[in-house]
Order: C-alpha cells, then structure tokens, then sequence
DNA sequence: ACAATAACCGAAAAAAGATTCGGTAGGGAT
DNA sequence: ATCCCTACCGAATCTTTTTTCGGTTATTGT
C-alpha cells in the first residue's frame, strides 16, 4: 500500500470516502462482488480494462478497510472468495446514484469531451 | 487540461462522475460556491490547503463541463464570480451523501490508517 | 510427474494528477 | 507613477496512482 507525503484530511467525510472507494477500479470490484461474481480470477475475466495485479491491490485495499471480507468458497476446489461486508454494502448506495447521475449526463459530458480532442489537435 | 494516453470508458456512469467532480479540490470548490464563495480570491482563502494554481485548473474544468458558470459580479469592482449551474446543483446531493457516510465512518477509517502508519515505521 | 490455473507479491516504469514557480495584464488605491 | 490585488496561464517538477513484468507458492486436472 502507498505512504503518502502530503498529509491527508481525513475529517472530511469526502476524503474518507474518496479513501475507502476512490481508487480507479474499486467502485468496479465492489459492484462485481454485489453480483455475485468473487473470485479473484473470475472479477479479473468480469473487469477486463484493468490488470490482474491492480486487481489484487484494490482488493487488499478494501479488505484493510473493512468494505469486503476474505473466506474459503463453498465448491469443491476450496478457493478465496471475497464477500462485502456491512460497511461495503452502505456503500452500494452511493454507487447506484453516482452511476445514474453520469449515467443521466454522460451524452453531453461525452459530446464536451469530443469538443476537447478536436480542439487539441 | 490534460489529455489521456490510455483510452477512458464513459459509458460507466461512475467514470463520467468522477471525470466531472473527481479531482482532489472539485468537491471543496463545489461546496463553496455553494455557500456563496463564488469569487476565485475567496475560494483560495477559504480551501486554503490548496494552491491559488489548482483552484484555477480545476474551476476551468468544472467551467468546461458545465458545472458552474463565470459571470460578472455585482459590486463596484466588477471582478469574476462563479455560480452553480443546474448540473452543478445536481452533484450536491451526491457530495452530501458521500460527505454522510464519510463521517459516519471516519473514527474507523481513522483508525485503521493509524495501524497501518504505526506498521510502516 | 507435469502442465495449468489460482492467488499473491516486489519492483520498475509509465501515466495521471497536483504543486510550485515565474510570468502577463488589468483595475484600484496612494 | 507606483504598488498591490485580482484573474489568469505555461512549464517544470514532484507526488500519487496505475500498469507491466517477472517472479513464488499451492492446488488441481491429466
């Protein structure tokens, strides 16, 4: 895990939050594993823009931070699983707004984003 | 502003709101503007963990997608004032609920950061 | 026994993002 | 005229985050 220079505040609920869930691939993981997809092998396959290995470290990330919880799989090959825990799933809230928020704008802020990259060449 | 190398997904709803307010200071600037900071000097005083530059950057961007817009300000001195647009004030309730559950969470996050200091000396 | 897969890790490199520094230009005050 | 404040901006630098790469160890299927 990363040690920061810059000194943090983490009074500000945002900055915790950003904390727990801000990394570029967490809200993804947290929404794989509310779908019942916890394998590490297998949200790899499920999210396949990111490595394997950003992968494993967003895991332990919010493992450490109590949002998810390690445990031996049910089947046969006893293999890890990753279930969220209550302090995980209060987060799934705040996910489904954001993602109807962009989701509500995300014509426009794509039709600014284009406007941007034709500008810039 | 800064161009991608790496191509980004903006039909996650999640990346379109974090490419809007995600930046490190976007949330604060948005906060203050909201309470009636709306000139650049004062939003400098008032995050003062932040740098005069980034406050500047991040309004250019906040202005480019539309989340606030520049107008003239009212008294003698004629100098810039930013305001909330409608999508601006859309993102408040989010920021609201992130900033909730934040601090609601805080003492624990705190806490596990501590331990995790304490371990890397 | 052997190849394949899973889980995980360290370290280097690349990319993204933030900060610092050194400017410009305009208006107001003395 | 000079000084200060405001609003900006470009570029270099530094920090943070992500990615890539090359491993280890254990387990499973053949």
């Amino acid at each position: 895990m990363y040690t920061k220079k810059i000194e943090e505040d983490l009074d500000c609920g945002i900055r915790v939050a950003a904390k727990v869930f801000g990394g570029k691939w967490k809200c993804c993981i947290l929404d794989a594993i509310n779908r019942g997809i916890n394998r590490p092998a297998d949200i790899g396959r499920y999210i396949t823009d990111a490595s394997a290995r950003v992968i494993e470290m967003q895991l332990a990330e919010l493992l450490f931070f109590g949002a998810i919880e390690k445990c031996a799989g049910e089947g046969f090959p006893k293999r890890t699983e990753y279930r969220l825990t209550p302090l995980g799933e209060s987060i799934l809230p705040i996910l489904a707004q954001m993602d109807r928020w962009g989701l509500s704008h995300s014509e426009f802020i794509k039709e600014r984003q284009r406007e941007l990259e034709n500008a810039e060449v």
